[in-house]
DNA sequence: CAAGAAGGTCACCTGCAGGTAACCCGGTCA
DNA sequence: TGACCGGGTTACCTGCAGGTGACCTTCTTG
């Protein structure tokens, strides 16, 4: 038991690279989206602090999963977007999302019901 | 954009029921092994203290991953194994792994090194 | 030329997951 | 009868992920 190399080794690695509060919900907007804009990013997601998401979306680039691409340099423009690594985590995690559906839908259904941010006074896009 | 009910709310479920430092362990140890007296537990993971190990395992009974079971009521003997719920969530894992493995194999190996452990003065069991 | 907008930094604060160490309880055995 | 063992609790402390709000920089526009 104790020398067996138990594989979760890359588990933790995989976990790692979702630790943050935010991470997954990025992922997954880039995972759908393809592109997105920082700023667009942190008017989709409504309580996120321009710090923390930066963080996030920093340490996501070191560790390989999203590509920052500055485009014209006026007005800033920032695009982030998925790389290979990062798509193919993504495609990982669907896996975790049956899981939820099937084994716990009533909390997922929890975190619909709380994410609905329903005043978001403004642009619908 | 806002209103898509972006299907990432499984995974975070998921993730809630992977947070916590040592879950990601136990699940792989119970994983594998069926079956594992709590004393049992903290002894192979060697550096988690009994208060945090049995927080996380409440935890993940209360999440409905692991089952407790007393035997015999002297010696006091206490162990967990995986629900089914349990095994489904390490059955999806295992895309973790396999994605760790792909693409961040020096990460995956670093984490090998330092898990050796090596004193772990006594029973190989 | 002042105001505004996008992207980002800086200094500072806070809550809580995780950690430590001592203690409890029931029972056994030497 | 008291030391020890497995399982578990309790009181207390600490670090750091995450949060807040002001500020900087580069450019445009009225």
């Amino acid at each position: 038991m104790t020398e067996q190399q138990f594989r979760y080794c890359g588990l933790n690695v995989a976990l790692k690279a979702l630790t943050g509060k935010w991470k997954p919900v990025v992922l997954f907007h880039l995972f759908h989206n393809a592109d997105i804009r920082s700023n667009e990013l942190w008017r989709v997601i409504p309580k996120v602090s321009k710090k923390v998401l930066l963080e996030q979306l920093r340490q996501m680039e070191d560790d390989g999963l999203i590509l920052r691409e500055e485009r014209h340099h006026f007005p800033p423009e920032v695009y982030y977007r998925l790389s290979e690594k990062g798509k193919a985590l993504g495609t990982a995690l669907v896996g975790l999302e049956a899981w939820a559906n099937e084994h716990a839908p009533a909390q997922v259904a929890d975190i619909l019901a709380q994410e609905k941010h329903p005043p978001l006074s403004g642009q619908e896009k």
